[in-house]
DNA sequence: CTGAAAGCGCTTACAG
DNA sequence: CTGAAAGCGCTTACAG
């Protein structure tokens, strides 16, 4: 249907072979007038090469995989942006996988991933590490086996690369941070137990708590969503007992995500409670979209569209060492009008 | 290097052609010992078909492109999503491209995806109607001509299916709206003039206010971005001479876009200036992430995910008369705080 | 039901 | 520098 190089070559006069080593470039130089004649019919013919063919004959494919949680939460949309960037600078076309989070539809889109023959794989929907199912990590190591590589962003992986934020660390700054800017009593709004950031965070933040003597008041726990920081907080808030201009120092919440938070302050909102006069809540990840918030959020911010470019250059780079690098992203504790006293 | 039909179909002791059979569930049903004898061959290998090669011997990639602005822009991040999950249902394999609002690497992604043999492709980033260059429309041309299916959404191209917001008419509604809640005064804060979008949503709201004898104050305008908003505010406020505290009523203004419209708001809020008490916004799009605002933003509402959705389904539709199909999206006006008086 | 063979559109040693 | 030919891994008429 489509015009072929054969179509190319026998308007130009040559064989397919000279046709196609002057269209892509190869390192072999052809004549003045037939590299010309080539081009030319390829233009008038409107060739546009078939990429699955060539993938065929050569060995790879161009594709990068990329696998998120839900295209849709701002964390993971900044992280893709910067996917996106470092490929097209490496010349290599993103497939998307948005998964719902749910792990069947991540372990269908890593199979059509490799079914594509895609040359590497992100992943950046992180779970416990080590809670990769069995036929998950067999699959993986076919892939790899096969050339193909794969980085994980905020999950160590038994193998492969891996980019991953500080969130255990970063989460104890902001412990302390807290802590010197006057804050007394600590709850906490968790994410799921199966993801691995969520559980750094958490315990990132328990843990320098302890280490100082305090204790939260209380832990409560919902989804990665908007919504799961909305219903965990109206739980945390009838635990709390908490009121409206009790005068008693607010309780300091931090919640693992920004968009938790949000939500959080919105539920608070609806039992006419006011941060941060009645309570106060920190989020983690700075999300941009987030920024102009009222009153504005405590947080961490991770530099998302980065840990997006690292990934993929650390996918694509040719040294086989590289294959298992792991790169460490701090986060930077920012304290605004959400936590002040 | 990975394992090939040709070596299941050896181990198993069986043709390709069988092995072929079996495997991809083809209608003709080979007899019961072999099929087990295939899939079991596969399965003990790893077999992990060829999604190239498959696509080389058949019709069909499999592929569908999207194209958008910036992927971490939330209007096309909800956008994706849907465009996600509706190519799930439909087992295809998303290829994304963000654009960076960039017209050269737009042609690019295009160009990139025909190559690719997308089975069709859906552009989420508008611009004015006619202003498809001649290179992206002959490309388009062909690529249609190949059978290729492309969808726009937001920007009627001369050809293709469309999924088109009623930006024009909701526009003028939330104008009625806004008229009917008593305000008098409006000022507009556009968009960029070579986008459809921009330029519809401007239209709509200032050819209803004229219809009922009122004319903007001033007009300003800026990027498609938080920053584009703040900045034009600025300009706003200095052409307005807005003051705190006037006790005047407040001007009304309306920003193409919820995220322009926060960047605004965040603009008057340096400068003292407190929404809705001195200045009043609306917006435009109904972001998920921003809902939880405050001011709450008044806005019109659109079914983003809903428009990713149908824009994949008119793309997949196989009656052949779909492929020119146009489909509506009417919106809804959202009165809230930021508009209050 | 099953197999041999051609074909999908390229690339790339291997000869000339 | 250029071309004939094999090969990449599948699918699918066409015979049997």
């Amino acid at each position: 249907m489509a015009v072929t190089l054969q179509d190319v070559a026998a308007r130009a006069g040559v064989s397919q072979a000279t046709a196609s080593r002057v269209l892509n470039g190869s390192a072999r130089v052809p004549g003045e007038g037939v590299a010309d004649r080539v081009r030319t019919a390829a233009r008038e013919l409107g060739y546009v090469p078939n990429a699955q063919a060539q993938a065929l004959a050569r060995a790879s494919t161009g594709l990068l995989g990329l696998i998120v949680h839900d295209i849709a939460d701002p964390y993971f949309s900044s992280i893709a942006r910067g996917v996106q960037s470092a490929a097209r600078t490496a010349n290599k076309q993103v497939l998307l996988a948005s998964t719902d989070r749910d792990f069947d539809i991540e372990r269908d889109a890593v199979s059509t991933f490799i079914s594509h023959r895609a040359d590497a794989i992100v992943l950046a929907g992180s779970r416990q590490s080590g809670d990769l199912d069995r036929d998950l990590e067999t699959e993986f190591g076919r892939y790899r086996a096969n050339g193909g590589r794969v980085v994980a962003i905020g999950q160590p992986l038994a193998f492969g690369g891996a980019v991953e934020p500080e969130n255990h660390y970063a989460s104890g700054q902001l412990a302390d941070a807290l802590i010197e800017a006057g804050h007394q009593r600590f709850a906490v709004i968790g994410g799921p137990g199966n993801i691995r950031t969520s559980v750094d965070r958490r315990n990132g933040f328990v843990e320098t708590l302890a280490r100082r003597g305090l204790t939260p008041l209380v832990e409560v726990s919902g989804d990665f969503t908007r919504d799961g920081g909305h219903s965990a907080a109206h739980r945390l808030a009838a635990a709390l007992q908490v009121t409206a201009d009790s005068g008693a120092p607010p309780v300091c919440v931090f919640a693992v995500t920004d968009v938790m938070a949000i939500g959080a302050i919105a539920a608070w909102r609806d039992l006419g409670l006011s941060v941060p006069r009645d309570v106060c809540i920190a989020g983690f990840d700075d999300i941009p979209t987030l920024r102009d918030h009222t009153p504005s959020l405590s947080t961490v911010a991770l530099p998302l569209e980065e840990i997006g470019t690292r990934a993929v250059e650390l996918a694509l780079r040719t040294d086989a060492d590289a294959a298992d690098l792991r790169e460490r992203i701090p986060g930077r504790v920012i304290l605004r009008d959400s936590t002040r006293l």
